[in-house]
DNA sequence: TCATGTATTCCATTATTTGGAACTTAATTT
DNA sequence: AAATTAAGTTCCAAATAATGGAATACATGA
Protein backbone atom coordinates (compact mmCIF):
# COMPACT_ATOMS: atom_id res chain seq x y z
CA UNK A 1 0.00 0.00 0.00
CA UNK A 2 1.42 3.52 -0.73
CA UNK A 3 4.89 4.49 -0.15
CA UNK A 4 4.81 6.82 2.64
CA UNK A 5 7.04 5.70 5.62
CA UNK A 6 3.67 5.48 7.88
CA UNK A 7 0.82 6.98 8.83
CA UNK A 8 1.16 10.78 10.47
CA UNK A 9 3.95 11.75 8.49
CA UNK A 10 3.75 15.12 8.82
CA UNK A 11 3.85 15.08 12.47
CA UNK A 12 7.74 15.56 13.41
CA UNK A 13 7.24 16.80 17.31
CA UNK A 14 10.46 15.04 18.07
CA UNK A 15 11.39 14.05 21.51
CA UNK A 16 8.03 15.20 22.63
CA UNK A 17 6.35 12.76 20.21
CA UNK A 18 7.75 10.06 21.51
CA UNK A 19 6.97 10.67 25.02
CA UNK A 20 3.71 11.68 24.26
CA UNK A 21 3.07 8.22 22.45
CA UNK A 22 4.17 6.69 25.41
CA UNK A 23 1.99 8.71 27.94
CA UNK A 24 -0.78 7.46 25.85
CA UNK A 25 0.15 4.00 25.52
CA UNK A 26 -0.07 3.73 29.25
CA UNK A 27 -2.97 6.05 30.16
CA UNK A 28 -5.16 4.30 28.00
CA UNK A 29 -4.00 1.00 28.95
CA UNK A 30 -7.08 -0.98 31.24
CA UNK A 31 -5.00 -0.59 33.86
CA UNK A 32 -1.44 -0.23 35.55
CA UNK A 33 1.63 -1.86 33.49
CA UNK A 34 4.43 -3.67 35.04
CA UNK A 35 7.70 -2.32 33.10
CA UNK A 36 7.71 -5.93 30.75
CA UNK A 37 4.11 -4.92 29.92
CA UNK A 38 4.90 -1.65 28.23
CA UNK A 39 8.16 -3.15 26.68
CA UNK A 40 6.34 -5.68 25.05
CA UNK A 41 4.35 -2.98 23.01
CA UNK A 42 6.68 -0.12 22.84
CA UNK A 43 8.65 -1.35 20.68
CA UNK A 44 11.34 0.45 22.19
CA UNK A 45 15.22 -0.70 23.89
CA UNK A 46 14.86 -1.81 27.18
CA UNK A 47 17.79 1.59 28.33
CA UNK A 48 15.51 4.17 26.41
CA UNK A 49 12.20 3.14 27.83
CA UNK A 50 13.20 2.85 31.11
CA UNK A 51 14.86 6.29 30.86
CA UNK A 52 11.03 7.78 29.23
CA UNK A 53 9.29 6.39 31.93
CA UNK A 54 11.22 7.73 34.51
CA UNK A 55 11.40 11.26 32.97
CA UNK A 56 7.64 11.10 32.91
CA UNK A 57 7.34 10.10 36.62
CA UNK A 58 9.83 12.40 38.01
CA UNK A 59 7.03 14.95 36.35
CA UNK A 60 4.21 13.61 37.15
CA UNK A 61 2.50 12.89 34.30
CA UNK A 62 2.84 9.09 35.26
CA UNK A 63 2.88 7.36 38.95
CA UNK A 64 4.37 4.40 40.22
CA UNK A 65 2.35 2.51 42.35
CA UNK A 66 3.98 0.44 45.66
CA UNK A 67 4.50 -2.86 43.10
CA UNK A 68 6.33 -0.79 40.76
CA UNK A 69 3.42 -0.66 38.12
CA UNK A 70 3.07 2.62 36.01
CA UNK A 71 -0.22 4.19 35.64
CA UNK A 72 -1.50 7.71 34.89
CA UNK A 73 -0.49 10.61 36.92
CA UNK A 74 -2.58 13.26 39.02
CA UNK A 75 -0.60 16.25 37.59
CA UNK A 76 -2.74 15.65 34.70
CA UNK A 77 -6.03 16.98 36.71
CA UNK A 78 -3.95 19.84 37.62
CA UNK A 79 -3.54 20.49 33.75
CA UNK A 80 -6.64 19.38 32.70
CA UNK A 81 -8.82 21.80 35.45
CA UNK A 82 -7.09 24.50 34.33
CA UNK A 83 -7.79 23.34 30.50
CA UNK A 84 -11.14 23.16 31.28
CA UNK A 85 -12.04 26.58 33.66
CA UNK A 86 -10.73 28.58 31.33
CA UNK A 87 -12.14 27.25 27.83
CA UNK A 88 -14.33 30.62 26.54
CA UNK A 89 -16.77 27.87 24.19
CA UNK A 90 -17.42 26.41 27.39
CA UNK A 91 -17.60 29.38 29.89
CA UNK A 92 -19.89 31.17 27.51
CA UNK A 93 -22.48 27.54 27.12
CA UNK A 94 -22.80 27.31 30.43
CA UNK A 95 -26.03 29.03 30.87
CA UNK A 96 -27.62 27.54 27.87
CA UNK A 97 -26.93 24.03 28.60
CA UNK A 98 -28.62 24.74 32.23
CA UNK A 99 -31.18 26.47 31.14
CA UNK A 100 -31.97 23.19 28.27
CA UNK A 101 -31.45 20.90 31.04
CA UNK A 102 -34.33 22.64 33.28
CA UNK A 103 -36.50 22.46 30.31
CA UNK A 104 -36.37 19.27 29.00
CA UNK A 105 -35.38 17.84 32.33
CA UNK A 106 -33.19 15.49 30.05
CA UNK A 107 -29.41 15.20 29.85
CA UNK A 108 -27.52 17.89 28.18
CA UNK A 109 -23.93 17.33 26.47
CA UNK A 110 -21.36 20.53 25.11
CA UNK A 111 -19.38 18.87 23.00
CA UNK A 112 -16.17 19.68 20.81
CA UNK A 113 -14.84 18.05 17.16
CA UNK A 114 -11.33 17.46 17.49
CA UNK A 115 -9.40 15.55 15.06
CA UNK A 116 -11.97 12.42 14.20
CA UNK A 117 -13.35 12.75 17.73
CA UNK A 118 -15.56 14.41 19.94
CA UNK A 119 -14.60 15.46 23.19
CA UNK A 120 -17.14 16.35 25.72
CA UNK A 121 -16.18 19.49 27.81
CA UNK A 122 -19.50 19.61 29.93
CA UNK A 123 -22.36 17.95 31.32
CA UNK A 124 -25.83 18.86 32.66
CA UNK A 125 -27.83 16.04 34.76
CA UNK A 126 -30.84 16.27 35.84
CA UNK A 127 -31.25 14.23 39.24
CA UNK A 128 -27.58 14.96 39.68
CA UNK A 129 -26.27 11.27 40.25
CA UNK A 130 -23.74 12.24 41.79
CA UNK A 131 -21.17 11.14 38.98
CA UNK A 132 -20.11 14.61 38.35
CA UNK A 133 -16.86 14.92 35.91
CA UNK A 134 -17.54 11.09 34.23
CA UNK A 135 -17.55 11.77 30.77
CA UNK A 136 -16.12 15.27 30.27
CA UNK A 137 -12.82 15.14 28.45
CA UNK A 138 -14.04 11.81 27.17
CA UNK A 139 -12.92 11.32 23.36
CA UNK A 140 -16.84 9.61 21.46
CA UNK A 141 -16.69 8.46 18.08
CA UNK A 142 -18.06 10.78 15.09
CA UNK A 143 -20.34 8.99 13.35
CA UNK A 144 -22.83 7.27 15.90
CA UNK A 145 -22.94 10.49 18.65
CA UNK A 146 -25.09 13.63 17.98
CA UNK A 147 -23.17 15.50 18.59
CA UNK A 148 -20.70 13.95 16.25
CA UNK A 149 -23.28 13.88 13.02
CA UNK A 150 -24.24 17.31 13.51
CA UNK A 151 -20.19 18.65 13.54
CA UNK A 152 -20.03 16.52 10.59
CA UNK A 153 -23.08 18.14 8.89
CA UNK A 154 -21.31 21.60 8.37
CA UNK A 155 -18.21 20.75 7.45
CA UNK A 156 -17.31 22.12 3.44
CA UNK A 157 -17.75 18.85 1.58
CA UNK A 158 -13.89 18.62 1.11
CA UNK A 159 -13.03 18.56 4.62
CA UNK A 160 -15.87 16.05 5.43
CA UNK A 161 -14.57 13.53 2.98
CA UNK A 162 -10.47 13.94 4.38
CA UNK A 163 -12.03 12.97 7.82
CA UNK A 164 -14.65 10.20 6.39
CA UNK A 165 -11.27 8.72 5.05
CA UNK A 166 -8.93 8.68 8.40
CA UNK A 167 -12.63 6.85 10.24
CA UNK A 168 -12.89 3.61 10.84
CA UNK A 169 -16.41 2.51 11.56
CA UNK A 170 -16.93 0.09 14.39
CA UNK A 171 -20.50 -1.48 15.14
CA UNK A 172 -21.59 -0.80 18.43
CA UNK A 173 -25.16 -1.67 18.11
CA UNK A 174 -27.73 -2.66 15.10
CA UNK A 175 -27.99 0.63 14.25
CA UNK A 176 -24.54 2.19 13.90
CA UNK A 177 -24.02 3.52 10.68
CA UNK A 178 -21.78 2.49 8.04
CA UNK A 179 -19.67 4.95 5.69
CA UNK A 180 -22.91 4.36 3.26
CA UNK A 181 -25.65 5.41 5.66
CA UNK A 182 -23.73 7.62 7.47
CA UNK A 183 -22.98 9.75 4.01
CA UNK A 184 -27.02 9.13 3.21
CA UNK A 185 -28.33 11.24 6.48
CA UNK A 186 -26.16 13.92 5.91
CA UNK A 187 -28.51 15.74 3.33
CA UNK A 188 -31.35 15.05 6.32
CA UNK A 189 -29.32 16.59 8.88
CA UNK A 190 -27.93 19.74 7.24
CA UNK A 191 -32.07 20.11 6.26
CA UNK A 192 -33.19 19.83 9.50
CA UNK A 193 -30.60 22.27 11.09
CA UNK A 194 -29.83 19.37 13.62
CA UNK A 195 -29.08 15.15 14.16
CA UNK A 196 -31.09 12.39 15.78
CA UNK A 197 -28.74 9.45 17.79
CA UNK A 198 -31.41 6.48 17.06
CA UNK A 199 -30.05 3.84 19.77
CA UNK A 200 -26.25 4.14 17.34
CA UNK A 201 -23.93 4.63 19.99
CA UNK A 202 -26.18 2.36 22.62
CA UNK A 203 -28.57 0.19 23.05
CA UNK A 204 -31.65 2.17 24.64
CA UNK A 205 -30.41 5.75 24.43
CA UNK A 206 -31.24 8.42 22.22
CA UNK A 207 -30.34 11.84 21.35
CA UNK A 208 -30.82 15.32 19.53
CA UNK A 209 -28.38 17.59 18.58
CA UNK A 210 -27.84 21.02 16.92
CA UNK A 211 -24.17 22.31 15.39
CA UNK A 212 -21.92 24.92 16.85
CA UNK A 213 -19.52 26.69 15.19
CA UNK A 214 -17.31 29.74 14.16
CA UNK A 215 -17.42 32.11 11.01
CA UNK A 216 -14.44 30.60 9.38
CA UNK A 217 -14.93 27.31 11.01
CA UNK A 218 -11.67 27.03 12.66
CA UNK A 219 -13.70 25.25 15.67
CA UNK A 220 -17.18 23.35 15.32
CA UNK A 221 -19.16 21.56 18.44
CA UNK A 222 -22.48 20.74 19.63
CA UNK A 223 -24.99 20.75 22.13
CA UNK A 224 -27.54 17.82 22.43
CA UNK A 225 -29.88 16.39 24.89
CA UNK A 226 -29.85 12.27 25.38
CA UNK A 227 -31.89 9.91 27.38
CA UNK A 228 -32.87 6.44 27.68
CA UNK A 229 -35.15 5.76 24.82
CA UNK A 230 -38.55 4.74 26.53
CA UNK A 231 -38.65 8.65 27.51
CA UNK A 232 -37.16 9.75 24.68
CA UNK A 233 -39.36 8.43 21.91
CA UNK A 234 -39.02 10.10 18.45
CA UNK A 235 -41.58 12.77 18.61
CA UNK A 236 -40.24 13.70 22.02
CA UNK A 237 -37.20 14.27 20.25
CA UNK A 238 -38.71 16.03 17.04
CA UNK A 239 -40.22 18.09 19.57
CA UNK A 240 -37.04 19.38 21.23
CA UNK A 241 -34.95 19.94 18.17
CA UNK A 242 -36.21 23.17 18.32
CA UNK A 243 -35.24 24.14 21.46
CA UNK A 244 -32.06 22.17 21.06
CA UNK A 245 -31.48 24.18 17.96
CA UNK A 246 -32.47 27.60 19.26
CA UNK A 247 -29.35 27.00 22.04
CA UNK A 248 -27.41 26.54 19.59
CA UNK A 249 -27.74 29.91 17.92
CA UNK A 250 -28.16 31.32 21.28
CA UNK A 251 -24.65 29.91 22.02
CA UNK A 252 -23.15 31.06 18.84
CA UNK A 253 -24.76 34.51 19.47
CA UNK A 254 -23.05 35.09 23.18
CA UNK A 255 -19.75 33.76 21.85
CA UNK A 256 -19.61 36.51 19.08
CA UNK A 257 -19.94 39.18 21.42
CA UNK A 258 -17.50 37.19 24.47
CA UNK A 259 -14.74 37.30 21.47
CA UNK A 260 -15.31 40.93 20.33
CA UNK A 261 -14.92 42.55 16.83
CA UNK A 262 -12.13 40.09 15.41
CA UNK A 263 -9.37 41.95 16.36
CA UNK B 1 21.12 31.71 51.16
CA UNK B 2 22.54 28.43 50.52
CA UNK B 3 24.69 27.57 47.42
CA UNK B 4 22.56 25.32 45.48
CA UNK B 5 22.27 26.20 42.21
CA UNK B 6 17.88 26.71 42.32
CA UNK B 7 15.22 25.01 44.17
CA UNK B 8 14.31 21.42 42.24
CA UNK B 9 17.98 20.32 41.76
CA UNK B 10 17.35 17.04 41.88
CA UNK B 11 15.08 16.81 38.84
CA UNK B 12 17.03 15.97 35.63
CA UNK B 13 13.90 15.18 32.86
CA UNK B 14 16.03 16.98 29.82
CA UNK B 15 13.60 17.64 27.12
CA UNK B 16 10.50 17.01 28.61
CA UNK B 17 11.28 19.10 31.75
CA UNK B 18 11.78 22.09 30.19
CA UNK B 19 8.67 21.95 27.34
CA UNK B 20 6.39 20.99 30.76
CA UNK B 21 7.91 24.56 32.23
CA UNK B 22 6.98 26.06 29.09
CA UNK B 23 3.34 24.31 29.17
CA UNK B 24 3.14 25.46 33.13
CA UNK B 25 3.57 28.87 32.20
CA UNK B 26 0.92 29.26 29.78
CA UNK B 27 -1.63 26.74 31.40
CA UNK B 28 -1.28 29.18 34.44
CA UNK B 29 -1.58 32.35 33.24
CA UNK B 30 -5.06 34.40 33.35
CA UNK B 31 -5.40 34.58 29.79
CA UNK B 32 -4.40 33.33 26.13
CA UNK B 33 -0.77 34.56 25.90
CA UNK B 34 0.84 35.56 22.56
CA UNK B 35 4.22 34.68 21.19
CA UNK B 36 5.97 37.92 22.59
CA UNK B 37 4.40 37.50 26.07
CA UNK B 38 5.81 34.19 26.32
CA UNK B 39 8.68 35.31 25.48
CA UNK B 40 9.37 38.37 27.91
CA UNK B 41 8.37 35.68 30.74
CA UNK B 42 9.60 32.12 29.59
CA UNK B 43 13.71 33.25 29.47
CA UNK B 44 14.18 31.02 26.14
CA UNK B 45 15.93 32.43 22.84
CA UNK B 46 13.26 33.26 20.01
CA UNK B 47 14.15 30.55 18.01
CA UNK B 48 13.68 28.00 20.87
CA UNK B 49 10.86 29.08 22.74
CA UNK B 50 8.63 29.23 19.12
CA UNK B 51 9.99 25.41 18.15
CA UNK B 52 8.88 24.54 21.57
CA UNK B 53 5.45 26.23 21.08
CA UNK B 54 5.34 24.41 17.77
CA UNK B 55 5.49 21.24 19.35
CA UNK B 56 3.15 21.48 21.99
CA UNK B 57 0.79 22.35 19.69
CA UNK B 58 1.13 19.79 17.23
CA UNK B 59 0.66 17.23 20.04
CA UNK B 60 -2.81 19.05 21.19
CA UNK B 61 -1.10 20.11 24.70
CA UNK B 62 -1.62 23.90 23.64
CA UNK B 63 -3.36 25.25 21.14
CA UNK B 64 -3.88 28.60 19.05
CA UNK B 65 -6.66 30.63 18.75
CA UNK B 66 -7.51 32.61 15.66
CA UNK B 67 -5.28 35.67 17.07
CA UNK B 68 -2.13 33.38 17.00
CA UNK B 69 -2.16 33.19 20.80
CA UNK B 70 -1.51 30.23 22.81
CA UNK B 71 -3.70 28.26 25.67
CA UNK B 72 -4.01 25.01 27.09
CA UNK B 73 -5.04 22.29 24.99
CA UNK B 74 -8.05 19.94 24.93
CA UNK B 75 -5.70 16.61 24.52
CA UNK B 76 -4.94 17.48 28.32
CA UNK B 77 -8.64 16.25 29.14
CA UNK B 78 -8.84 13.60 27.94
CA UNK B 79 -5.73 12.44 29.57
CA UNK B 80 -6.86 13.84 32.49
CA UNK B 81 -10.10 11.96 32.38
CA UNK B 82 -8.35 8.37 32.16
CA UNK B 83 -6.34 9.52 35.12
CA UNK B 84 -9.43 10.43 36.97
CA UNK B 85 -11.40 7.29 35.90
CA UNK B 86 -9.06 4.87 37.28
CA UNK B 87 -7.81 6.24 40.01
CA UNK B 88 -7.99 3.55 42.51
CA UNK B 89 -7.96 6.05 46.03
CA UNK B 90 -11.27 8.01 44.24
CA UNK B 91 -13.50 4.76 43.21
CA UNK B 92 -12.75 3.23 46.57
CA UNK B 93 -13.90 6.27 48.41
CA UNK B 94 -17.25 7.30 46.19
CA UNK B 95 -19.61 5.44 47.93
CA UNK B 96 -18.34 6.25 51.33
CA UNK B 97 -18.32 10.44 50.56
CA UNK B 98 -21.91 10.00 49.31
CA UNK B 99 -23.10 8.48 52.40
CA UNK B 100 -21.11 11.50 54.18
CA UNK B 101 -22.85 14.00 51.97
CA UNK B 102 -26.47 12.50 52.77
CA UNK B 103 -25.57 12.53 56.51
CA UNK B 104 -23.87 15.69 56.80
CA UNK B 105 -26.32 17.73 54.12
CA UNK B 106 -23.06 19.34 53.29
CA UNK B 107 -20.30 19.42 50.32
CA UNK B 108 -17.79 16.71 51.29
CA UNK B 109 -14.43 16.77 49.47
CA UNK B 110 -11.41 13.77 48.93
CA UNK B 111 -7.84 15.28 48.35
CA UNK B 112 -4.29 13.79 48.23
CA UNK B 113 -1.27 15.07 48.97
CA UNK B 114 1.14 15.94 46.22
CA UNK B 115 4.15 17.57 46.95
CA UNK B 116 3.26 20.81 48.91
CA UNK B 117 -0.15 21.17 47.81
CA UNK B 118 -3.49 18.68 47.89
CA UNK B 119 -4.95 18.03 45.09
CA UNK B 120 -8.76 17.54 45.05
CA UNK B 121 -9.65 14.22 43.48
CA UNK B 122 -13.62 14.10 44.15
CA UNK B 123 -16.26 16.17 45.53
CA UNK B 124 -20.03 15.56 46.24
CA UNK B 125 -22.40 18.16 46.81
CA UNK B 126 -26.24 18.75 47.99
CA UNK B 127 -28.13 20.50 46.18
CA UNK B 128 -25.82 20.14 42.66
CA UNK B 129 -25.34 23.39 41.88
CA UNK B 130 -24.14 22.54 38.31
CA UNK B 131 -20.88 23.65 38.77
CA UNK B 132 -19.54 19.60 38.72
CA UNK B 133 -15.68 18.99 37.78
CA UNK B 134 -14.92 22.77 39.25
CA UNK B 135 -12.53 22.56 41.93
CA UNK B 136 -11.64 18.62 41.09
CA UNK B 137 -7.89 18.56 40.11
CA UNK B 138 -7.43 22.06 41.67
CA UNK B 139 -4.41 22.38 43.40
CA UNK B 140 -4.83 23.85 47.11
CA UNK B 141 -2.37 25.31 49.99
CA UNK B 142 -1.52 22.30 52.53
CA UNK B 143 -1.51 25.05 55.30
CA UNK B 144 -4.83 26.35 55.86
CA UNK B 145 -7.47 23.52 54.30
CA UNK B 146 -8.77 20.96 56.65
CA UNK B 147 -7.57 18.49 54.11
CA UNK B 148 -4.20 19.93 53.82
CA UNK B 149 -3.69 19.81 57.63
CA UNK B 150 -5.18 16.79 58.60
CA UNK B 151 -2.94 15.12 55.99
CA UNK B 152 0.29 16.89 57.69
CA UNK B 153 -0.77 15.33 60.79
CA UNK B 154 0.38 12.18 60.18
CA UNK B 155 3.85 12.84 58.28
CA UNK B 156 7.04 11.53 60.48
CA UNK B 157 8.69 14.46 61.68
CA UNK B 158 11.53 14.17 59.53
CA UNK B 159 9.28 14.72 56.76
CA UNK B 160 6.76 16.76 58.11
CA UNK B 161 10.02 19.31 58.61
CA UNK B 162 11.30 18.62 55.21
CA UNK B 163 7.99 20.11 53.89
CA UNK B 164 7.16 22.68 56.33
CA UNK B 165 10.69 24.21 55.04
CA UNK B 166 9.37 23.85 51.54
CA UNK B 167 6.31 26.35 52.04
CA UNK B 168 5.64 29.77 52.03
CA UNK B 169 2.80 30.85 54.22
CA UNK B 170 0.31 33.37 52.41
CA UNK B 171 -2.38 34.92 54.58
CA UNK B 172 -5.51 34.49 52.70
CA UNK B 173 -7.66 35.69 56.09
CA UNK B 174 -7.07 36.86 59.71
CA UNK B 175 -7.37 33.09 61.03
CA UNK B 176 -4.66 31.95 58.08
CA UNK B 177 -1.83 29.67 60.08
CA UNK B 178 1.78 31.03 59.74
CA UNK B 179 4.76 28.44 60.78
CA UNK B 180 4.47 28.45 64.26
CA UNK B 181 0.76 28.77 64.85
CA UNK B 182 0.53 25.73 62.45
CA UNK B 183 3.06 23.18 64.21
CA UNK B 184 1.27 24.56 67.23
CA UNK B 185 -2.07 22.81 66.01
CA UNK B 186 -0.59 19.72 64.71
CA UNK B 187 -0.21 18.18 68.44
CA UNK B 188 -4.42 18.63 68.82
CA UNK B 189 -4.79 17.54 65.50
CA UNK B 190 -2.82 14.33 65.73
CA UNK B 191 -4.77 14.00 69.26
CA UNK B 192 -7.93 14.60 67.71
CA UNK B 193 -7.95 12.63 64.53
CA UNK B 194 -9.09 15.55 62.67
CA UNK B 195 -8.77 18.89 61.74
CA UNK B 196 -10.63 22.11 61.97
CA UNK B 197 -10.38 24.77 59.07
CA UNK B 198 -12.17 27.93 60.92
CA UNK B 199 -12.05 30.41 57.85
CA UNK B 200 -8.54 30.11 57.08
CA UNK B 201 -8.55 29.82 53.76
CA UNK B 202 -12.17 31.52 53.10
CA UNK B 203 -14.10 33.79 55.36
CA UNK B 204 -17.11 32.62 56.00
CA UNK B 205 -16.00 28.92 55.11
CA UNK B 206 -15.51 26.26 57.47
CA UNK B 207 -14.75 22.32 57.40
CA UNK B 208 -13.54 19.25 59.57
CA UNK B 209 -11.12 16.61 57.77
CA UNK B 210 -9.71 13.17 58.72
CA UNK B 211 -6.56 11.91 57.59
CA UNK B 212 -6.25 8.48 55.50
CA UNK B 213 -3.33 7.09 54.39
CA UNK B 214 -1.71 3.78 53.52
CA UNK B 215 0.92 2.03 55.54
CA UNK B 216 4.02 3.22 53.94
CA UNK B 217 3.08 5.96 53.87
CA UNK B 218 3.07 6.06 50.15
CA UNK B 219 -0.11 7.94 50.39
CA UNK B 220 -1.72 10.42 52.07
CA UNK B 221 -5.02 12.21 52.17
CA UNK B 222 -8.42 13.00 53.75
CA UNK B 223 -11.96 13.62 53.61
CA UNK B 224 -13.93 16.54 54.56
CA UNK B 225 -17.07 18.21 55.15
CA UNK B 226 -17.16 22.20 54.15
CA UNK B 227 -19.75 24.44 54.27
CA UNK B 228 -20.30 28.33 55.24
CA UNK B 229 -19.72 29.46 58.57
CA UNK B 230 -23.58 30.30 59.52
CA UNK B 231 -24.69 26.50 59.38
CA UNK B 232 -21.24 25.09 60.62
CA UNK B 233 -20.88 26.23 63.92
CA UNK B 234 -18.23 24.97 66.05
CA UNK B 235 -20.82 23.01 68.16
CA UNK B 236 -21.81 21.26 64.91
CA UNK B 237 -18.15 20.66 63.23
CA UNK B 238 -17.27 19.05 66.33
CA UNK B 239 -20.40 17.10 66.39
CA UNK B 240 -19.34 15.66 62.31
CA UNK B 241 -16.17 14.84 63.37
CA UNK B 242 -17.56 11.59 64.46
CA UNK B 243 -18.65 10.49 61.00
CA UNK B 244 -16.00 12.29 59.23
CA UNK B 245 -13.17 10.01 61.56
CA UNK B 246 -15.55 6.86 60.57
CA UNK B 247 -15.43 7.64 56.82
CA UNK B 248 -11.69 7.87 56.72
CA UNK B 249 -11.68 4.98 58.52
CA UNK B 250 -14.33 3.16 55.98
CA UNK B 251 -12.10 4.20 52.98
CA UNK B 252 -8.65 2.82 54.61
CA UNK B 253 -10.48 -0.24 55.13
CA UNK B 254 -11.64 -1.45 52.14
CA UNK B 255 -8.39 0.37 50.27
CA UNK B 256 -6.98 -2.63 52.12
CA UNK B 257 -9.12 -4.85 50.79
CA UNK B 258 -9.46 -3.55 47.51
CA UNK B 259 -5.34 -3.73 46.98
CA UNK B 260 -5.37 -6.75 48.12
CA UNK B 261 -2.89 -8.94 50.04
CA UNK B 262 0.52 -6.90 49.10
CA UNK B 263 2.06 -9.05 46.39
C1' DT C 1 22.22 -21.74 47.59
C1' DC C 2 21.23 -21.29 42.81
C1' DA C 3 18.19 -20.31 39.04
C1' DT C 4 15.10 -17.21 36.87
C1' DG C 5 12.64 -13.37 35.71
C1' DT C 6 12.69 -8.42 36.23
C1' DA C 7 14.43 -3.80 36.63
C1' DT C 8 18.30 -0.48 36.46
C1' DT C 9 22.73 1.54 35.14
C1' DC C 10 26.54 2.47 31.87
C1' DC C 11 28.61 4.88 28.01
C1' DA C 12 30.24 5.43 23.11
C1' DT C 13 27.36 6.59 19.24
C1' DT C 14 23.73 9.07 17.10
C1' DA C 15 20.01 12.31 16.83
C1' DT C 16 17.83 16.34 18.64
C1' DT C 17 17.83 20.64 20.62
C1' DT C 18 19.87 25.10 20.94
C1' DG C 19 20.28 30.05 19.89
C1' DG C 20 21.99 33.95 17.34
C1' DA C 21 21.10 36.03 13.16
C1' DA C 22 18.82 36.60 8.87
C1' DC C 23 14.46 36.65 6.89
C1' DT C 24 9.34 37.13 6.13
C1' DT C 25 5.06 38.91 7.18
C1' DA C 26 1.75 42.01 9.35
C1' DA C 27 0.54 46.35 11.50
C1' DT C 28 1.30 51.32 12.05
C1' DT C 29 2.90 55.77 10.80
C1' DT C 30 4.36 59.41 7.71
C1' DA D 1 1.38 54.53 -1.16
C1' DA D 2 5.96 54.22 0.86
C1' DA D 3 8.51 53.89 5.01
C1' DT D 4 8.89 52.37 9.63
C1' DT D 5 8.34 49.44 13.28
C1' DA D 6 6.83 45.39 15.42
C1' DA D 7 5.74 40.36 15.42
C1' DG D 8 6.56 35.92 13.98
C1' DT D 9 9.25 32.32 11.41
C1' DT D 10 13.19 29.89 9.38
C1' DC D 11 18.15 28.51 9.13
C1' DC D 12 22.20 25.90 10.44
C1' DA D 13 26.81 25.02 12.93
C1' DA D 14 27.70 24.00 17.75
C1' DA D 15 26.16 22.19 22.12
C1' DT D 16 23.38 19.01 24.39
C1' DA D 17 20.43 15.25 25.17
C1' DA D 18 18.58 10.76 23.66
C1' DT D 19 19.69 6.20 22.09
C1' DG D 20 20.34 1.21 22.65
C1' DG D 21 23.05 -2.91 23.39
C1' DA D 22 25.32 -5.05 27.03
C1' DA D 23 26.61 -5.50 31.80
C1' DT D 24 24.94 -5.15 36.31
C1' DA D 25 21.85 -5.17 40.26
C1' DC D 26 17.69 -6.70 42.46
C1' DA D 27 13.84 -9.68 43.70
C1' DT D 28 11.51 -14.06 43.87
C1' DG D 29 11.02 -18.77 44.49
C1' DA D 30 12.61 -23.58 43.99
Amino acid sequence: MGARKGPMEGRETGTLGKLMALLDLVTHADGPMRFTDILAVAGQPRGTLHRQLVHLSEEGLLEVDDDGRYLPGLRLLDLASRSWARNEFRLVAEPHLTALQKLTGETVHLGVLRGTSIIYLDKVEGQQSVRMYSQIGNASPIYCTGVGKAALSILPQARLEALLAELEFQRFTPSTHTAETLVAEMDDIRHEGCAFDREEHEVGIRCVAAPIWSDNLSFIGGVSVTGPAYRLTMERLEEWSTPVRQSAQDIMRDMRIGLGPRR
